[in-house]
Parts: C-alpha cells; structure tokens; sequence
DNA sequence: TTCTTTTTTTAGACATCCCTAAAAAAAAGA
DNA sequence: TCTTTTTTTTAGGGATGTCTAAAAAAAGAA
C-alpha cells in the first residue's frame, strides 16, 4: 500500500460518506488538487487491488476491504491529532497538517500503544470520532448550531469546517470544544444568531452557525 | 529533500564518520542494500544539490550542508527512539525500525517539542548520541570493555552491534544501560572476560567485549 | 431528439528511483 | 610492467505517479 493510494482512500472515504453512492472522477481531483486523468489512473489500480469498484464513466465505491483500509488511516491521522494536541502542546489549526504525514507511518504496534498513551480517546481535536481497531466510529448525535430552536442549549462538540481561519476565529471569540451554548435569538434576516457561551452573549453569522456542531440535551 | 535522498545522506555520514574520508560507492550500496549504478546515478544528484562532492571513481564526501542535513536526520532519528522507548515502552531492539520511518516526517515544531517532552535528552537507548538544533554532538570518553585493564571499573554507556540479537542478549542477561562493569580477569587463550556487573560474575564473549562501550571512571 | 457542454478516459510523455548488462577505470598480483 | 580482478560508471529499461492534449462518453439544453 503505498502513500498515494491511501491518500487516494481517504479522499474517497471522506467524499462518499458511508453510503455506497459512487465518486466521481472529477470530485477526487479537485478534493485532491490533482487532474482527472491521474484519478483515472488510481481508480484502476485501486480496482485491481479490491479496494475499490470502479466502472468507467461511473465513478468510484468503496469496497468494504477498501472502506476498512481508509478507516484505519483516519484512525492513524485523528490519533496523531489528539498527540500533537495534548502531549506536544500543538494548536487545534496546526495539527491536520503534521498528522497528513504521520498517519503513513506503518506500524500496528505503535497505533496501539499510542492510543493507549492517550487514554483510548475517542474523539479528535476538532471533534470527529476516531475509529477503534475493528473500524467502528463512536456515533454522537449532533445537529449544526443553525438548526437549533430558539431558547433551546447543547454543548459544542464539533466542527464542519477544520480550516485554520475558521478554527482562528473561533479561538479569538474564545469558543471552545465542550462548552454550552444556549441560543437566544435568531434573526430572521440575516439569519444570524444571538447565542450565550460561558456567560457571555454573542452574535454569530449564519455561515459560522452552520459549521458548529452541538449535541442537544 | 527526498526520502530516498535523506536516506542516503544518513548512510554516506555512518560510513565515513566526521571525517572528510571519500567513501566508497560499493560501501553506500552493500550498506543499503542497493546496486552500485544506483548509488552512482545518487551521487550525481546529491552533488547536484551541494550535499555531496563526487568525482568519478573517487566516492563522495559530504559537504557542510550535506554533513548537517544528515545529523538533522541522525536527530530526528534518535528522538523518536527515544520517545518510543520511553512514552510507548519499546524495547530497546524494538525502536529502530520505526525510527526509520520516523525520522522522515517534516517539521521543525514537531521535533522542538518532542525534544522538550522528552526532556532534551543527549542519548538514544543504545547510547548513541543526539545531535542538537546545532548540529553539535555530546561526546562522551568511552572505551570497548575489551580494551579496559584487569581490576578497571566503568559504566555501561553504549552499544557498538545495535542488531536485536546482540541487545536480546544483553537483555536476556540483564546487562542494561548505565550499569556499573568491573573486569576481573582476561583469559589470554580466548581473549573470553570475566566481570562483575550489579553483584553478579559473568563471563563474555571476546565478541560481547568489544561491542560494548564503558565509561571509565 | 439533436446539439452543445461537461465529464471522463486514453495516449503519450516526464521525473524519480530502481534495476541489469556491458564498458571503462582503478587496484592488485605475478 | 603487464595481466587479472575488482570497482565504478554508462546505457538502456521498468514501475510509480504525475501531467497535457485529444478523443470519447455522458449530461444538459433547445
């Protein structure tokens, strides 16, 4: 298995979601910022090694051995997240970036003792569940803040969004992973959201609303 | 900076010590376990890039830039065995194999900080040495326990054959790092010695004694 | 349904890093 | 010194993973 084709995987993984729906060509180049035409070229290497079905002009899915080879990278890189975070002190934008090269790192025997070292955690700083040996995900109930109903509290336990501006902003207005949140007010013309965090009231925007995870009462 | 680059650089800084010594293609490629065209086909490359002077027929020697690229990796190399010893509870023989690995990943905040977790260490757990940010190397005075005089007392501080057979002996005959070594007596016919080591007598092996490296007092 | 646009594939090429086989140079031995 | 042996390089090629340009198929629009 080399790095490209898990790299290939987890791309896959991320865009078909756990339903059996094909990807398309196009959506894994430009996911991967690479052409079509070298998509092509995986799809049949993944084909032939069972990792995926492919037919032409049809996209790719999954195989069930393939699905398991992704989760098990995802399980590698979220690990290496929750290390950088807790153990070396990294920020919540930094350690994607790092864990994209430490989740190639091949060896069974140091997945499972760093998960031990960490506790057995279950999720990753930003929130996504870490799937265990056997390729199961915790599986938490949670809706976007955009969807809550006025008056109505959760506590924060995620993000859709992981990137860095995104994560920035929200370290800047001090929202962080496990508070709750109660929404006040919705505005209906903009959308836009009068919530109160630890204590304080604040006004957040319909596209940062929509990118906040929180687990209902 | 390519693996394979790296890897070479690292290989060519083992053969030929601090010295400016040329060493030899055949060297790098039984080393490596290559060919002899496919170090040639490197030498070119590295020399290239200013790591290596090569003349044909005359070897290579690094250069500054490539002698402290190398000891960059040496470090990155030894931290991890370090942290894997340590934090994940390795073996000794364990940490090398995955150390290679390791020892690939870019970035400058991942080694700083495992630097400090692990508390800035100056020794792998075969006592080699780490080189700093700097590139600079503890050295330590030590001697084969083969060289040292009948009655002469040391500290067990490194092994010469890092091999996992060679450190399951030791482990297997409880010898570890930083234990207290007395020679006792030399046999001249097998060049075999007779020591003292945490209360107990034991008898080596002229080729254990010169694989082990005392400190004398 | 037919035409146009978009998506996807194929064909051919290039860089990296490795190989084998043969040639050239250097080293060793008589 | 003159062979013979060993070392090293060159030439040419293969696998991987990428690309561009052109062809083919599918999807969307009139």
């Amino acid at each position: 298995m080399t790095r490209s084709e898990e790299n290939y995987l987890k791309t896959i993984y991320h865009l078909g979601g756990d339903e059996k729906v094909p990807v398309s060509t196009n959506a894994i180049a430009a996911q991967m910022e690479t052409k079509p035409s070298s998509v092509t070229d995986m799809a049949k290497k993944l084909a032939e090694k069972n990792l995926v079905d492919y037919q032409k002009y049809q996209g790719v899915v999954l195989t069930g051995l393939g699905k398991q080879t992704a989760l098990q990278i995802i399980r590698k890189h979220r690990l290496w997240e929750v290390f950088l975070y807790e153990k070396l002190d990294f920020q919540w934008d930094e350690v994607h970036e790092v864990a994209e090269q430490l989740e190639h790192i091949k060896s069974e025997q140091l997945i499972d003792r760093l998960d031990a070292l960490l506790n057995y955690p279950k999720f990753d700083p930003h929130g996504d569940p870490i799937p265990g040996k056997d390729g199961l995900l915790a599986v938490q109930k949670k809706t976007l803040l955009s969807e809550l109903e006025e008056g109505q509290n959760g506590l924060f336990v995620g993000v859709k969004d992981t990137s860095t501006s995104f994560l920035q902003y929200l370290d800047k207005n001090q929202i962080a992973l496990g508070q709750s949140i109660r929404l006040i007010e919705r505005e209906s013309f903009d959308q836009s959201l009068q919530i109160e965090i630890q204590g304080r009231s604040l006004r957040l925007s319909h596209q940062i609303a929509t990118n906040l995870y929180i687990k209902t009462d």
